[in-house]
DNA sequence: AGATCGCCCTGCTTGC
DNA sequence: TGCAAGCAGGGCGATC
């Protein structure tokens, strides 16, 4: 379940290994991985063909590959289960290889996008004057960015009439928060996940903030988070940040902080962990 | 326009 | 043993 930690690891795998290289070939293997672009698979091939690979970039759980003197970038979005992986010519085709991209220089290594899910995929777009891929305009900057705004947040999250961990998980607010992280960064910050937005004090804010950053970093610094090996980093090894976590997936474990059971409640056709002693619920909850 | 909900997808786990 | 249901859940389009 890449969040923007382990996306940001991607990004840098691919920065080391895939930018300057030039695209001699990008073969669809599974339609469905390419259903962004609306022309299809082959199109989606030939477009590439040809082309410099610029450097990568991201913005909250997408990242993207310019290709140079076109305008144009490649996104990709990992979705729940995909991963990009550089691997030599010889090594076998994974069992949900979807796609698979060649170079043309002399190196033994080709880019493949795996997924077993398929909730990610690649696509083609054209860029924004920012080099923004254009169907990702709507996706707000994320807490990493240095011009991520921080009272802009706190306006957004008093102007809603929604709580919390909807507002975490809202990419147009702020982007690359999962559920994962957003449990997390909750929990750190002693705040209930149904506490309603529009009562927020600036301070609340800017705690929250920082606990979302904060616990982003720490994944950040240790390669990104892996639980089922579905996810492993671009050169195929597995984060290592599982055993960090302090609320996700905790259910009926002691709190780290003052031992109360852990509780896990279904929410919005997922889960949420917290710890009912330091998480209060607000008094009005619907 | 903001908020909510259903859908997409596959493999593993659980229960009858 | 076999099969069905449950679960993992990000993003997007439809709807109110």
């Amino acid at each position: 379940m890449p969040e923007l930690p382990e996306v940001e690891v991607v990004r840098r795998g691919l920065e080391r290994w895939v930018a300057h290289r030039t695209v001699a070939e990008a073969e669809v293997l599974h339609p469905r991985a390419v259903r962004r672009h609306v022309a299809g698979g082959e199109d989606f091939g030939q477009r590439l063909r040809g082309h410099r690979v610029g450097v990568p970039s991201r913005r909250g759980k997408y990242l993207w590959l310019p290709l140079e003197d076109t305008g144009q970038s490649v996104l990709a979005h990992l979705g729940m289960s995909g991963q990009l992986l550089v691997q030599p010519h010889t090594a076998p085709d994974e069992k949900h290889l979807r796609v698979r991209v060649r170079f043309t220089d002399a190196l033994d290594t080709e880019l493949r996008f795996v997924d077993q899910r398929t909730f990610g995929g690649l696509s083609l777009h054209d860029n924004t004057p920012d080099g923004l891929p254009d169907v990702i305009a709507h996706i707000a900057r994320d807490p990493l960015d240095p011009h991520f705004d921080d009272e802009a947040f706190h306006q957004a999250l008093r102007r809603r009439r929604t709580t919390v961990k909807r507002a975490l998980l809202d990419q147009s607010l702020i982007s690359g928060v999962g559920n994962i992280y957003a449990d997390e960064a909750l929990w750190r910050a002693r705040v209930h996940y149904e506490r309603p937005t529009a009562g927020f004090t600036r301070p609340r804010t800017q705690l929250l903030l920082g606990h979302v950053r904060d616990v982003m970093n720490a994944a950040l610094s240790q390669g990104g988070t892996s639980f089922d090996s579905l996810y492993v980093n671009v050169n195929g090894e597995s984060g290592y940040f599982d055993r960090s976590l302090d609320a996700y997936g905790r259910e009926g474990l002691p709190c780290r902080r003052c031992g109360t059971p852990m509780r896990r409640r279904a929410w919005m056709n997922r889960s949420s962990y917290y710890c009912p002693r330091c998480q209060r619920a607000p008094r009005v909850s619907s």
